[in-house]
RNA sequence: GGGCCCGUAGCUCAGUGGUUAGAGCAGGGGACUCAUAAUCCCUUGGUCGUGUGUUCGAAUCACACCGGGCCUACCA
């Protein structure tokens, strides 16, 4: 295969949010890009991995205020944080930036004045909701009141449950701010919109057909957004808000969604700066309008929106270069479940570097990593297993065994007859070399690990540690065999490099020197000498997992949940915690299913307020596939609608009349068929299929309260 | 309800029209003792979700159904 030219490559991983500590969810993104940039300067391109923190929004502004601090000490604080994570996991940037930086406000203020040349901005007037106590304009969900069609009370600004009319938070009757509590005012603010519809054809064009976009995104775009004319998108918030102020707009601010992207330029821009380089050669067109670099970006398949449609109309608008690649991936989960603090699988990336050493979890990610936007699941008992035996069992151990009878004579004057084992692999090199980059890093590791049984295999035909008791006239022949051994060794070294720099590091300290290039894996080294063996890699221990899983327990009680208030999943009939059953014969299932919530104070507890209710009505929802509609009875007059998934396990004419236990100051859930304004709680788990209500012993009335 | 993905050994997956369907891990047996109880060899284990069709030939293509997941459901 011929050698390909140069190419050079400009990639980005999302922008983290400056509100939260890094994840092991955040680097399945980065560390998959690092192995991407890593693979590619090995094989001799030049490659940029730019990043920045995401550090603009209502948010922010929100989280510096309840922290009686700036937003400027915040996003620092947690950059900070964000580096030393990255650093620590050997993430190589070669620049890391903000999107609250000079660069990326004068970028921001050149796409916009893009946009504008291009007649993509247009004014309207937009009525919306103060707050005048928290001093901010209240999104919809931030509003509750009276639905001026029925009368209905305690609905959201929306849309209402009991009538199903939809409306503008301005319509509602008495509303009420759910920050403050304050009545808010009926403001006009000017926002700004950009007609994303001008560029329809050129957007249903460049995803179908630019190879930027994976068939099955491309054709979920064009089912989605692009079947219909795309609405303007609303790209300014009104004061106060943590941004970039409009140039020629006062008062209004860049939405955070417009700055972000534009960070992917501005970390370019103080990089170009640092190296003398200029920023139209990354982002910029050619003579002939193509790209004068190859543009990457890898994202969450939940921001492809973002970044297939918003980015590359802005892109275009400006004249600049597309993205080459828009690589999606999926979300991480734990043992096959969403990552969960209760049960410890929420784990950070500093919790988990002051357990585990981090090339593990590269390893472990890079060979579950197949390039598809399927989440990726982190089975903390795999991980244990496929690391010792890969890593440490097989490619260590190849270096491990043999290393020592190299210390005194150094390698073979020449590379010995091996049986044709390092041109078998060397010939692996492209076939391993296309796998990455297709971002298929799964079919590389299992290609380099076919190569370590092979040596393995080798070693143990040729049992050197015989020929070392056998005397000097063995010598030569022990010589040759662990110099076979060692190419090996460094030969999988080089194909593993971009995910195992530091074992690459090692393997090139033991003998040959710093492993700079792919094309090293073809030529075997004779001749030189061959460093005192250090230990490569430490086998992971159960107990390290199990204090993992118990650290990670204890931080995520320290630290309560950063972020906006995203509800739990459809308010139906799981709980959290459940309270703890003496031992008997009972199976263990269940529990062991769910082990316990971590401990809660009795405040903790005192915060659900769980209600005695008497079920007056209950319906099915035939459109719903697990849910009932129940509306309980709290005593006196006060009754709740309830949608609880319990359709299939019960029959709705049943339930009417019979006294269940709910949580009733849930907030309210807008679910597809109505509002929830509550939880039926209900037992369910391992070991049995069902959902299982709850009832008081006779003479419980409702309204009473469970404590 | 709509869209997409997946269903292959106990587990994780490879194999996308062509000889008796493979790997790793786990299980069983053996070898070795250089190595971080690592390594090597042998071995148990599969109606390739089900059915119908296309084909000389189907895990692979088509259709239907069953099961699981993700995304949507007038949010972007």
């Amino acid at each position: 295969m011929p050698t390909s030219p140069q190419r050079r490559l400009l990639v980005t991983s999302a922008l983290p949010y400056a509100n939260g500590h890094i994840h092991l969810g955040h680097l399945v993104e980065y560390l998959q890009t690092d192995i991407f940039v890593r693979f590619q300067r090995l094989r001799g391109h030049q490659a940029i991995y730019l990043c920045a923190d995401d550090t603009h929004g209502t948010a922010i502004m929100l989280r510096a205020r309840a922290e009686g601090r700036s937003e400027q000490e915040l996003i620092a604080a947690m950059r900070e944080a964000h580096l030393a994570d990255f650093t620590d996991f050997q993430i190589a940037f070669d620049h890391y930036g903000s999107t609250d930086s000079p660069a990326n406000r004068q970028l921001c203020g050149e796409l916009w004045q893009a946009l504008r040349r291009r007649g993509l901005v247009v004014t309207r007037e937009v009525q919306q909701l103060y707050d005048p106590e928290a001093g901010v304009f209240l999104a919809d969900r931030f509003v509750k009141g009276t639905c001026p069609k029925c009368g209905g009370g305690d609905q959201y600004g929306d849309a209402c449950e009991q009538c199903g009319a939809t409306y503008t938070p301005t319509e509602l009757v008495d509303p009420v701010s759910t920050l403050s509590g304050a009545r808010p005012e009926v403001r006009s603010a000017e926002h700004l919109f950009v007609t994303i519809e001008d560029l329809h054809e050129f957007l249903a064009q460049w995803t179908r057909d630019s190879g930027a976009v994976d068939p099955r995104i491309a054709n979920y775009l064009s089912g989605h957004f692009l079947a219909e004319p795309l609405r303007d998108w609303d790209i300014s918030r009104p004061a106060p808000y943590f941004g970039f102020e409009i140039p020629d707009a006062p008062g209004q601010y860049w939405y955070v969604w417009f700055d972000a992207p534009v960070g992917y330029m501005a970390a370019t821009e103080e990089w170009c700066r640092q190296q003398g380089d200029r920023l139209d050669d990354w982002w910029g067109r050619d003579e002939t309008g193509r790209p004068r670099a190859e543009i990457h970006h890898f994202i969450g398949k939940d921001i492809v929106y973002f970044h297939t449609l918003f980015w590359p109309a802005m892109l275009e608008a400006a004249g600049l270069a597309l993205p080459t690649k828009v690589r999606v991936h999926g979300f991480l989960t734990v043992n096959g479940q969403k990552m969960s603090k209760s049960r410890g699988t929420f784990i950070l990336a500093r919790t988990y570097l002051e357990h585990l050493d981090p090339g593990m979890l590269r390893y472990y990610y890079a060979a579950k990593i197949s390039g598809g936007i399927d989440d990726l699941d982190l089975n903390l008992e795999e991980f244990t297993a496929k690391v010792n035996a890969d890593i440490v069992g097989k490619v260590a151990n190849l270096a491990s065994r043999t290393a020592r009878w190299l210390t005194a004579s150094g390698l073979s004057d020449s590379y010995p007859d091996d049986g044709g084992l390092f041109v078998k692999a060397a010939a692996d090199g492209e076939t391993i070399a296309a796998a990455y980059e297709a971002g298929d890093f799964a079919r590389a590791m299992r290609i380099v690990m076919l190569a370590a049984d092979r040596a393995n295999a080798y070693i143990d035909a040729e049992q050197p540690w015989k020929l070392a008791k056998a005397g000097p006239e063995a010598a030569a022949r022990l010589q040759d065999v662990a110099s076979v051994a060692i190419n090996l060794f460094r030969q999988l070294a080089v194909y593993l490099a971009p995910v195992l720099p530091q074992l690459a590091e090692q393997a090139g300290a033991l003998v040959g020197g710093p492993i700079r290039h792919w094309s090293e894996a073809a030529r075997p080294l004779a001749g030189i000498p061959v460093a005192a063996f250090q230990p490569l890699a430490r086998r992971i221990e159960q107990a390290q997992i199990e204090s993992l899983v118990a650290a990670s327990r204890s931080a995520a009680e320290a630290s309560p949940p950063a972020g906006s208030p995203v509800l739990q999943t459809s308010g139906a009939s799981t709980m959290d915690e459940t309270p703890a059953a003496p031992p008997s014969a009972d199976p263990a299932a269940p529990l062991e299913a769910e082990p316990l919530a971590e401990e809660c104070t009795i405040d903790d507890f005192a915060k659900v307020d769980l209600r005695i209710a008497r079920i007056v009505a209950a319906e099915e929802v035939p459109e719903a596939r697990k849910l009932l509609k129940l509306n309980v009875s709290l005593g006196g007059d006060v009754t709740r609608t309830v949608f609880a998934g319990i359709k299939g396990f019960h029959e709705p004419a049943a339930l009417v009349g019979r006294l269940v236990v709910v949580v009733a100051n849930l907030a309210p859930r807008k679910m597809k068929f109505g509002l929830s304004e509550g939880m039926v709680v209900a037992a369910s788990g391992a070991g049995a299929d069902g959902v299982f209500l709850l009832s008081p012993d006779a003479g419980a009335l409702p309204g009473m309260r469970l404590r």
